[in-house]
DNA sequence: GTATGTGAAGTTATTCACAGCG
DNA sequence: CGCTGTGAATAACTTCACATAC
């Protein structure tokens, strides 16, 4: 079921999501698919065609019940649970995501970090405790975390991986510049920030005057 | 000229670019489209695709030659020359992208900040000055910056990007978890983090087991 | 009348596979 | 002989357009 949908449709349905959130603050019962893609740019067939890829969350005639599509979509990311993440690295990137509120509200509980700086092992950051790497294993296999955030520096990025992958996480979020290596069964997805700077500066640098 | 090319091909040329870096480092002089492809698991085929969209790179026979193809690369995707960056809003996420090297080593320069909390207002992060807002005009003449990178809450980030249209900024990379209205002649890059993590969320849970 | 869900069409992206160069 | 660059083939994605439901 899972092999036919595309990377691009599950980034959009987070997307639809984070619109879908805007919707329901400003009070907005139902939404039709037209509306939703005016506000983000996109055709309204292809939110109909991503929503069909799960379901059938409309009616005819009306639109979609923006609570429930919510709801729907969040079964289908699995966010309508919580999910345990671990930060490794405890440095300034690091530091400004574990007092970030909005993973909190979205599902998303950091509940440990490693480092292996002694000035930082033993602290906290707010209420999240920073251990040392020694202890990843241990401390894993306690709070039970799947998902992992690598803010180490590039040149460990992938030992680090290897250990994550051996104690059973099932996604890993790199914020290192290096590509890894993906062990067995689990899924990495890589955030490369001066990849999007670069992006920008492409167009600026070729755009059409 | 630019109108052929995807987003994705840009995206890949900086990842392209970004495994060079490691290859240079590591004193390998010349590559081929096929061991540069197995280091990021990509087809060699990809590669040479894109590439060949900006012109003839490589040598039949051979490979291509590491410094040269990096500065080909810098020089297509523009981070051949500085680029002054400003970034706007001036919370925990902000101080640490202005404290990252990676971006000066790549080009980009963040020369100012700005923020309307009178506490942050005319202190300094490293050498890097926070402005208060009503300053943004004015000092975005005097910098020459270009790209500015967005880091206020959603609530503001569409007037802000207008503001910074108006100020002649050719790109912006949204870290506000809202879609924005592209003003005309810009371009807007969203990173959503919580986005990333919802990916890998939907692997985790829809995985084959 | 309005909006969904979806076959069919159209478009874009990726891979194949090989001629031609070094 | 190895590797690039690229037409041709294939696969993936997106849009169109309409039957169907409200």
């Amino acid at each position: 079921m899972i092999e036919n949908i595309s990377d691009s449709s599950v980034r959009r349905l987070s997307a639809y999501l984070r619109q879908l959130e805007h919707f329901s603050a400003d009070g907005v019962a139902v939404v039709s698919s037209q509306l939703l893609a005016r506000r983000m740019n996109v055709g309204d067939a292809m939110i109909r065609r991503d929503l069909a890829l799960f379901g059938q969350f409309g009616r005819p005639g009306v639109g979609y019940d923006v609570d429930q599509l919510t709801a729907n979509l969040r079964k289908i990311l699995g966010t309508n649970m919580r999910w345990n993440t671990v930060i490794l690295g405890a440095g300034k990137l690091s530091r400004a995501l574990m007092e970030y509120p909005g993973f909190h509200e979205r599902g998303f509980e950091i509940v440990a970090a490693f480092d292996i700086d002694p000035r930082k092992v033993d602290t906290k950051v707010g209420d999240i405790p920073i251990h040392h790497m020694d202890e990843l294993e241990t401390i894993l296999a306690q709070c039970q975390a799947r998902i992992a955030i690598l803010t180490v520096p590039a040149e460990v990025a992938q030992q680090v991986t290897d250990r994550l992958a051996g104690a059973g996480i099932d996604g890993i979020l790199n914020f290192a510049t290096t590509h890894l290596e993906t062990p067995q069964g689990i899924h990495i997805d890589q955030v490369d920030i001066t990849a999007h700077l670069e992006q920008l500066c492409f167009h600026a640098t070729n755009a059409i005057p």
